[in-house]
DNA sequence: TAAGTTATGTCTAGGTCTTGTCCATGTTCT
DNA sequence: AGAACATGGACAAGACCTAGACATAACTTA
């Protein structure tokens, strides 16, 4: 659907608050952003690149000097933007399992905090994916795991979601979610309280710059309608990880008949599950969601 | 819907403020909108050439050149329109009531993001208890009502509480704890899942720098002593909005027994209650609970 | 401390591309 | 005939492109 470049020089200027001429010397210069062109030689920047822009410009505006940064990564940028106002003392360990092994600590010992700033850093300097499948996925499951197997206890899950919701939030307001580009709302069906599974795909939504309206857990057919229709979303996500073959469909029939056609339907989780001859996509995996998300 | 085109060029120019050239000239040069011919070869448009026509219109003015978007599907329009310089930047009144208002505003349109961002300025802007009182508090309980009247719906009432669990993150990393040994843990107890008021308690703390471990609603008695003694943590607050006087009674007499004598205890919220001879303290007023957490 | 370097944003100049408007001319319909 | 519309060409204003000059500030070096 997007296609590719949209936005002229202009209005990057105007979007970025940068002159054009400083986008260009930037461009020139350190490369910082390096748009496509149209036939004539216009250029013609993407979303992604005015996100680019829009770290770039306040790392400069807060003493940056942008030839330092303009050829980080933009995961590199976020963690930066992360780190202006306050100095933070540790640094977050690069292997992503120590990171989990510090984030499970943390969560054994009910220190939620740290646990939360432990994946909110690393959240910001690892791509989306490979975050939550790397970092946040396991983490959960081994939460849940233990937890049947009675080595945690309650107060460790509602302290491990309390911290998952938690960080979806934080992640909303670092990733430069610049409105209401793309929206998106998450949620899950009608007596499936089960919300983790529906909190990664936000995040995952989130990390992708989408404007996520995200309504957490047992929510009836109607009720997820109307919030597309009355947000225009484009796209609703469900996860189901509880609930019987059956009842899913059921849920996710009377789901289609309320949301318009335009919008697109991604259902994830345990037990996944979609009627036959439906528009809603059944997709476990969170790379295939992603690439869903990306376009 | 067998009533193709309805309006010829001089009617779609006074309906759209584009002028009859430049109509023609988007159809020639960039296929902007190609409009069905009578068999003389005038113009048709419908209704949805007209609302596309004021969409390119619109971000025209704004800055984009119509080359650029002019064959961009409607959905990507429409997005694009929201994302317009001017739908963003809304600057936060100093007028509580005004705040209110406006975050009332954002959480009918479902618009999660402004109404955190507006809530999480002002309660940087405001005293603790005052944000409380007179921002947080009644938008809560206005929800609540307007819920129960049916003017706001299930989602309404799904998207705040999403909001206020989120902006109590953001306020636990706004105000860092100053020294974790000031540690309180937050809770609802167990068959209570109304959490508004933990909420609120939990954000109360942070912003007195404590260490806030928050717990969420329906937890049994032993699973907050294990969360209580296990952090340390000095302090015990509890919200009940629910439940019956006895079992509130009973469940408070449960963990009075599993805490630890030096831990303080407060219970507040709509049905708080304690039993007789109790060390807990019913404090249903958010100053005087201030009080406890500054000494 | 003075002078040189470097980094960076702005400005100018000359040329190309884009886009709205205007004109001339022809057609259709009342 | 006159109003409304169609087509194609001409045109001017403005947006954009490149390349190089300049001004300023920060940092190095003598």
């Amino acid at each position: 659907m997007g296609q590719e470049g949209k936005y002229r020089v202009g209005m990057v200027s105007k979007l970025t608050g940068l002159s054009t001429h400083a986008l260009r010397m930037w461009e020139k210069r350190h490369c910082a952003v390096v748009p496509e062109r149209t036939d004539a030689g216009g250029r013609l920047y993407t979303d992604a690149d005015v996100d680019r822009l829009r770290l770039l410009h306040r790392l400069v505006q807060s003493g940056h000097s942008i030839g330092g940064i303009a050829t980080l990564p933009d995961a590199e940028l976020r963690q930066m933007v992360a780190v202006l106002p306050g100095a933070t003392a540790e640094p977050v360990p690069r292997h992503l399992p120590a990171i989990r092994a510090r984030v499970m600590d943390a969560i054994e010992e009910l220190r939620i905090e740290d646990a939360e700033q432990l994946l909110s850093r690393a959240a910001l300097s690892t791509e989306p994916t490979e975050f939550l499948k790397e970092v946040l996925g396991p983490i959960l499951t081994e939460v849940g795991d233990r937890w049947e197997k009675g080595e945690l206890r309650i107060a460790h899950e509602h302290a491990c979601s309390s911290v998952t919701r938690g960080l979806l939030f934080a992640l909303m307001r670092l990733y430069p979610a610049q409105d209401a580009r793309h929206r998106v709302v998450v949620a899950t069906p009608a007596r499936e309280d089960h919300e983790l599974g529906a909190l990664m795909a936000a995040m995952l939504a989130a990390m992708h710059g989408w404007s996520v309206l995200y309504l957490g857990p047992d929510l009836p057919a109607e009720e997820i309608a109307y919030a597309v229709t009355s947000t225009q979303a484009e796209l609703l996500l469900l996860s189901v990880t509880n609930l019987k073959p059956a009842e899913c469909q059921r849920q996710i029939a009377a789901i289609e008949n309320a949301v318009p056609e335009r919008v697109a339907i991604f259902v994830g989780g345990r037990a996944a599950n979609a009627p036959a001859q439906s528009r809603t996509v059944v997709e476990k995996d969170l790379s295939r969601l992603e690439a869903a998300l990306t376009r």
